[in-house]
Parts: structure tokens; C-alpha cells; sequence
DNA sequence: CCGGATCCGTAACGATACTG
DNA sequence: CAGTATCGTTACGGATCCGG
């Protein structure tokens, strides 16, 4: 039995860190704030961890509250991970050390193969402004190489999903990684990629218009604060 | 020499705690978040870390930008370690770490004899809504038991840092942990802790309302929200 | 005394193989 | 598919030692 490390000290930060403070802890939560995920899902995210660390750190994450191991109704009875509510407040701790993250030089030690588009739409629909889809109901799916995720949009709030939307979706975005992040940074305008056929956009104007400023990496560069709401 | 583990990947959370997250790492920004301090003050307040690990932790802070080594000016001559702009921009990360912290639950193995009250302080300037000091420009110093330290007031900014005020501070608060508890919780007014003699409280009424005020609790029960600034 | 560096036993990690 | 078991390697924690 693992009785994990403890700073043992009575403060919010080392107590926080006491929880998710471990290496590999924050990624497994990364992977669970795109959604609920089964055992080999979270291990092909992370094939670094290995299966024994991954368990590890799912027992020590239920035991502590922040996931739950839930049963998916038959047919399927598939074993899924999902994050509890105190797991999902862990998303602006998340949004931060993300933000912060983004500023950093990278080097030569990261391998540009782990660039995944669902990461890069976690960030940016935590960061994007509510007024962006504030009155707007609506769902993008993006294919992405061969990743699948999507975002759902309600009311102010965009989150990300990993896999096809589980119905039909208003905007349906095609194109491999390297055009999205041509898009993302500005560098050519959606109207032009699909002209090149770089990419396959479908929808209606107004909301293929949302799902890309909500990609856009403008929001990132505005300065973070943290404001009780 | 020690080439710190590194995930490898390409997403910006994952860049971040290639930083920051080895163990103690954030823990020695906590401490430099309340202004730059003394290998032995490190030392002093994160003994359990051992002077090796303080070390390592340094160095590679420093190689990475975040911290920086300064000498002071003569008389005197110590060595002082800073946070640089980056390592100042942990705040926000770290504050959301406090807040997703306070919620948990405390545990047996968590020593009351850490408890420190510049780390609540830290947390609550952190916490305080802007409009509490706009406009105003002031410094409060507290005497908690053996602790000493200041918030710098300065126009909807708080900042704390440890030690002595360096001028002579509009506010003076002197009491005993528990006593600082008890305020901070609202089960006892200041009024009353001056009147049993619990408090010694110094200055003008409206400044000391002000400093009350930011260590009021209800603060943090507000929901945390991250918006581009 | 301050600011470390060195040494050493233990716990966590990473890779692989194996099992219900 | 969803994990355990095993094992060599690395990081951590405590103590001691050393140069300024």
C-alpha cells in the first residue's frame, strides 16, 4: 500500500499539492477535464505513466475525491473515470498553470508528435471571454488528423470533449494539425483554407465564425486575473 | 549534476510543470511571492525540504527564469533570492491552487504548529476584490506571535510581504494566531478583541476597517472564475 | 553563523512482464 | 481490457561536513 508523501502543513497551497501535487496527477486531471475516459483512453494519452503509475494515482485521486470510477449502463458496461465537482473546480487552477505554461520557451526535449488539438481547444475555450457565446446553443465537432472532439457552447460557456459529438453538430471543422494551428494563430483566414482545401468547414456563417474566435489566440495574450465572482 | 525529469510534451500545461512541478517547487514561489528572502529564511520557513533539495530547487528555478539571485548593496551584502516577472506570474496559479486548497478537508497528518499567518494573508490580498482599496494608499503591520509582516496598499492592489514594515505603517495588529483566526472567521469583532485586551490595534478607523475587511473569509467563499484581464 | 556540498538509506518512478 | 507484480533506476530526506 502507497501512503503518498504528505508536506504536512497546515496551508491551502500544501494542502492543494498534497492532492494533486505528484508528477503524472495534474495531466490524468488535464485528460478528465476533456471528459469522462476509460482506463486505456487516459493510458493512450499518456503512454509515459505507465499502467502501474496510472492506477496508482486513479486510487489515490478516488480515495481523495477529486475522480469517481462510474459503470456506463449495458449495453457497453464499460468503466469510465469522471471527474466530481471538487475534481471540475480544479479547472481554473488548471486554466492557469496552462497560461502561464504558454509563455514558456519550448525546447528541443519536447516532442512535437504530443501536440493534440483537444489540448489546444481546452485552453482556449477556458480562456475565451463569456460575451463571446453568451445566447448562442450550439455544437462544433472538429477532425483533427485523427483526433475527434468537440465543444459544446451554452449560454457563455464553451467546453471541449474528447470524441464525435453524441449528436449532430451545427459546425464541422476537417484538417490536420498543422493547418488548425495556422488558423489558430491567424496566419491564414478559414475562408482561405477552405478555398486551398486545407480544410473542410461546414455550418452556418455566424457560428463557424464563434467556433473560430473562441480559437483564436488573441484571448491568450490579454493578462490573467483572478476575481472571486 | 541533476537534469530535472521532464513529460516531454507539447501543451502548456505539461510546460509548466516541467517548471514547477517537482516537489517543493511551488512551495519556495509560495515563499517568494511574500517578497524576496535568505537562503536561511527558505531554510527556516521549509525545513522539512533539508538544505540539498533547497538547493537544487533554486538552481533550477534560476536557470529557468523564475527566480533570480541578488546581492544587496553594502552594509550588509546578503544574498537574497527574487522572483523575475515570469516567477511573479505564478501568482494568479498559485492562488487558484489556495483556493481549490481551502475546500479541502484538514487532516490529522497536517502539523497546527505550520500554521502561519502571512500564508493567510497571502491568500486573502490575493483574494480581495480591487474596489475594497481603490484609491487608497497604505501599509498595515501585523505582529502574529513571533511572526512579523506587511500588505502594502496601493490603489486596488494588496501585496503582502513578510518582515517589518521599512516605514513606519498607518495600521499596527498585534495578537496571537488564534486570535487572528478568530477575526479572519468573523467570530469575534475587532472591537471586542481590543476591548478583552485579545488585540492591540493601531490607527486610523477607517484604514483599520479596510485591513479587516481583506481578511474577511467571505471572500473566498465566492465562486473563482479566470477572465482575461 | 551563513550558504551551501557530500554521502547514504529509503521511497517513488519507469519499463516490462504477467494475470483475472 | 484493466489492471497487478517485479525490478532496476532516480529522486527524496536526513545528517554531516566544509569554505567564506
Amino acid at each position: 500500500m502507497v501512503v503518498s508523501r504528505t508536506y504536512g502543513q497546515l496551508c491551502p497551497i500544501a494542502r492543494a499539492l498534497d492532492v494533486v501535487g505528484e508528477r503524472w496527477t495534474l495531466l490524468v486531471v488535464r485528460e478528465l477535464l476533456l471528459g469522462p475516459k476509460r482506463f486505456k483512453d487516459l493510458m493512450a494519452r499518456l503512454p509515459a505513466m505507465g499502467t502501474n503509475r496510472l492506477s496508482d494515482r486513479l486510487k489515490s485521486l478516488e480515495r481523495d475525491g477529486v475522480i469517481a470510477k462510474r459503470i456506463l449502463p449495458p449495453p457497453g458496461e464499460a468503466h469510465v473515470y469522471v471527474l466530481t465537482d471538487a475534481g471540475e473546480r480544479l479547472r481554473p487552477a488548471v486554466l492557469c498553470l496552462a497560461t502561464w505554461g504558454l509563455e514558456r520557451p519550448v525546447d528541443e526535449r519536447m516532442d512535437p508528435r504530443t501536440a493534440r488539438a483537444e489540448l489546444l481547444a481546452l485552453v482556449r475555450c477556458g480562456l475565451a471571454p463569456p460575451e463571446l457565446t453568451r445566447g448562442a446553443h450550439e455544437t462544433y465537432e472538429f477532425q483533427i488528423g485523427e483526433e475527434r472532439f468537440h465543444v459544446l457552447v451554452n449560454d457563455g460557456d464553451a467546453t471541449p470533449r474528447s470524441g464525435s459529438a453524441p449528436f449532430a453538430p451545427d459546425v464541422t471543422i476537417v484538417c490536420d494539425i498543422p493547418t488548425l494551428l495556422m488558423l489558430d494563430s491567424g496566419q491564414i483566414t478559414p475562408a482561405r483554407a477552405k478555398r486551398e482545401r486545407l480544410a473542410r468547414i461546414e455550418g452556418p456563417a455566424a457560428a463557424v465564425r464563434r467556433a473560430f474566435e473562441i480559437f483564436s489566440r488573441k484571448h491568450v495574450t490579454d493578462t490573467l486575473r483572478v476575481v472571486p465572482g
